[in-house]
DNA sequence: ACCTCGTCCTGGTTGC
DNA sequence: TGCAACCAGGACGAGG
């Protein structure tokens, strides 16, 4: 499932093949990828352009064509960039570039969207209704997820996935930095404390930051651009692997539901509270 | 405004 | 063994 992490690493080794090529063809064929009646519109468009850069916020992979246009692209579940045009599984959509060679989107759960935006007004209100702050910015610190979070009853973990407050985290870093900051996913967002908000900013940074190091997380399904495998998932503390023993106390891992995930939980690092 | 839940989708896994 | 039901989850919209 790519987050902060695996988008970044998607668009740290995408950029050397796509930044400054022309798009001499685009194909799409998927009819939820772009909407159908847009699809033809949207592959010509992008025909003809050059790739001036690639960028990131959130979860959402930026790229910035020479005539002001950006395509956002969002991997959702299972979305892939790759570098080539031959025989990926689940293709959706092809970028023929002007060097002989082509990135290609697959997507086996189709839940990917691309979507043209044209000039910086319209990217930016696209991406200000949808993105809260940035945690790998400077400004994010404890007293950002306190004003994120004050008066908030319902669950922190249902609040650190929700993009609109913070972007790019989703349910792998979410469990882990909550396990690192000892907070419990349940514990009503307002009620965790200014000291334990510091500590959860460091935490999520710390390991979005491990994340980005490792190439992003393989469970399944991810893949960076050129074929390999993250490795972030040999790291994860509790994430996937309810049964083992928690790295700080040795008690058995649980996996719960909480807003409407599962999460994982060492219930004795990890204790809980109510409001 | 806030919060929860259903929906989209596919293929691997589980259960009968 | 075979097949159907179930499950995973990011974003978004409906309804309470």
């Amino acid at each position: 499932m790519p987050e902060l992490p695996e988008v970044e690493t998607v668009r740290r080794r995408l950029a050397p093949h796509l930044v400054g090529r022309t798009i001499v063809h685009a194909r799409i064929d998927d009819d939820r990828l772009v909407r159908p009646e847009l699809r033809e519109a949207v592959a010509a468009r992008l025909a003809g352009t050059r790739v001036t850069e690639l960028d990131r916020r959130g979860k959402h992979l930026l790229v910035h064509l020479d005539d002001g246009a950006t395509l956002a692209i969002h991997l959702r579940m299972t979305g892939n960039l790759m570098v080539g045009a031959d025989g990926f599984p689940h293709l959706r959509a092809v970028l023929e570039l002007d060097d002989a060679t082509a990135v290609s989107y697959t997507d086996q759960r189709r839940f990917g969207t691309w979507r043209v935006l044209e000039g910086e007004p319209e990217l930016e209100e696209f991406l200000s209704e949808r993105l809260g702050i940035e945690p790998l910015d400077a400004g994010f610190d404890g007293r950002a997820l306190g004003r994120a979070f004050a008066g908030r009853r319902a669950p922190v973990k249902a609040l650190l996935l929700d993009q609109r407050l913070i972007a790019g985290v989703g349910n792998i870093y979410a469990d882990e930095a909550l396990w690192a900051a000892k907070i419990h996913p349940e514990t009503p967002a307002g009620l965790v404390s200014r000291a334990k908000l510091d500590v959860l900013a460091v935490a999520l940074r710390e390991v979005l930051e491990a994340g980005i190091l490792a190439q992003g997380s393989t469970l399944r399904d991810f893949r960076t651009p050129d074929g390999g495998y993250g490795s972030m998932q040999e790291r994860f503390q509790v994430f996937d692997r309810d049964g083992e023993p928690c790295p700080r106390c040795g008690r058995p891992i649980v996996k719960l539901r909480v807003a409407g995930r599962g999460t994982h939980v060492c219930p004795h690092c990890q204790r809980r509270r109510r409001a």
